[in-house]
DNA sequence: GTTCCTTTTGCTCGAACTGAGCATTACTTA
DNA sequence: TAAGTAATGCTCAGTTCGAGCAAAAGGAAC
């Protein structure tokens, strides 16, 4: 039949090493995903194809793989006179930050650097997003709304809503992807700008795998086989954007029988040696939704 | 270019009236979901383009739409020499279960009958389901512990695993559609059979609102402006398959603000008059999460 | 009009869970 | 041997959760 109609496969393929939320990308001028053509008679199912596109593209060996979104806005991909472009998106987790030839890491948080708050609220979202976007709904109570809620300003701060800040962001003009095709490249301080709308398939991503924490174990698809407590928190703070009790996520992850002890030691750093501990697989098979429990979404 | 490749917008639309969940179909034979071509020069968006398909098809009117998923299994439609089938699926939420001509509603649990545990554990479960997967996973701990998780035998049942429990079905050929194509009728108990794989897709939608549910204040969408406490929680119960015990159930809408009272009062039926309430839709600028908390995890 | 029935609404109580901090342990380094 | 550092252990008050008792407000039966 001959739609003018191209079907690809982009994968958001992240890692965390040490402490640092990573995604693979395959070009550096504007950083773009992983990407490719679903091979309509070879990939048996779409999963299977992304694999395909993966290790062709990166060569990167990815575990767990989970279909993401699928993007698919007319004009979302500007080639003159090409076809319309169609991407399913897939959230790949690996545990190895190797790199492969042509490809490369890049620090998740580059993109979306309001989303990190492990230190404190970072400086971008205080002086530049949150009084710009303040002025842009001015007057405007639905706008005004919006704002608080995404940005947690006099609300509290909710980590899962990455793809909302995005879009918000993306509406009033404070990425660069928003001032594409209008020679307005006024050099936003607002993290680096990505290939397509993969910056917002990179927001969704993150979205996304913040709330599949809470109810699956997910963060031990980025775990080595051996772990400390405080290698597990690391990550899981990495991922969330936030610090946590300590104590208290030990209390967790001890409670839900997520994982257990070795008997074994790690190389100490300085303190007390930590004990090594391993993911407790079976426990997807007693709980029925064992995670993370995200926390302070009160402030 | 002209690759072998046809999209489809596939649409589950839910309603629930006076206790029931119902899901819009267009044919009888085996009913099928409103589905439709993308329209690749004309619609602007995917979800504009769902919404024209759904306004063609069944001329109901939709108020909430959220993309689930993307179906596309080589084989998961057999048409010879027809083109690879890419179905990008819908859920969409309605107020009024109005039919459309030539469309239908039909029972969501018609086709999923073990999902509904509001009178308790469904025969179908106890009688048929689980014995015969019980014989299926003889031998493999690798099933029993799949069988165990999902059918909550010796653990919690999970109302989201909707999805999951569906695909066990499938590959242990307890439900029609997979026996398709082998001359097997067997008549089997297990719910009504649907066009294509659009149990499947209806399965996730079902498991994707259960979810939802717990941090979204979606049921407003099916419901109408004003309504009893009693109407509300008998449409979640509808939705999760689950009874809810009726003073927490109040307790919890209104401790998290999501409704608020009117001051006039339902026409009797029977008790003392209920009053009715409003959904406030501001709920959605003050707290990070609202949603119903889903109940008994545990049994 | 009184009594019974039904459903809504209000309240209580113990168990479990959360957030937060203090205290102790077991190493390394000066 | 003392100081520093990180891991681990424990406590405590505030909150939420599951469950049930009890009162309130209508209709129907007599």
């Amino acid at each position: 039949m001959g739609s003018d109609l191209l079907v690809t496969l982009d994968a958001v393929i992240v890692a965390v090493t040490d402490t640092r939320p990573r995604v693979l990308t395959v070009a550096d001028v504007p950083p773009a995903l992983p990407s490719g053509p679903l091979d309509a008679e070879g990939d048996e199912t779409l999963e299977l194809g992304m694999r395909r596109v993966i290790d062709e593209q990166t060569g990167v060996e990815v575990g767990y793989v989970e279909q993401l979104y699928t993007f698919g806005d007319r004009d979302r991909i500007r080639a003159p006179g090409g076809p319309r472009v169609l991407s399913i998106a897939y959230l790949a987790l690996v545990r190895e930050a190797s790199t492969a030839a042509g490809a490369g890491w890049v620090d998740w948080y580059a993109m979306l650097p309001w989303e990190d708050h492990r230190e404190g609220i970072p400086g971008i979202l205080t002086d530049v997003v949150v009084p710009r976007l303040t002025d842009w709904a001015a007057g405007d109570p639905g706008r005004q709304a919006r704002v608080a809620v995404c940005f947690g300003v006099g609300a509290p701060w909710d980590p899962i809503r990455a793809l909302e800040r995005y879009e918000l962001l993306y509406e009033s003009d404070l990425v660069a992807e928003a001032l594409r095709g209008r020679g307005d490249d006024a050099g936003l301080p607002t993290g680096v700008e990505m290939a397509f709308d993969h910056r917002r398939i990179c927001a969704t991503a993150l979205g996304r795998l913040r709330g599949k924490l809470t109810y699956r174990p997910v963060v031990f698809e980025l775990m080595p086989d051996e772990f400390t407590l405080s290698e597990l928190q690391g990550t899981v703070e990495a991922l969330i954007g936030l610090r946590l009790h300590k104590q208290n996520f030990r209390r967790l992850v001890e409670r839900e029988h997520l994982v257990e002890g070795t008997g074994r030691y790690a190389p100490s750093t300085g303190g007390r040696p930590a004990e090594l501990y391993r993911f407790r697989r079976s426990v997807v098979g007693e709980r029925p939704r064992p995670g993370m429990r995200l926390p302070p979404f009160r402030g």
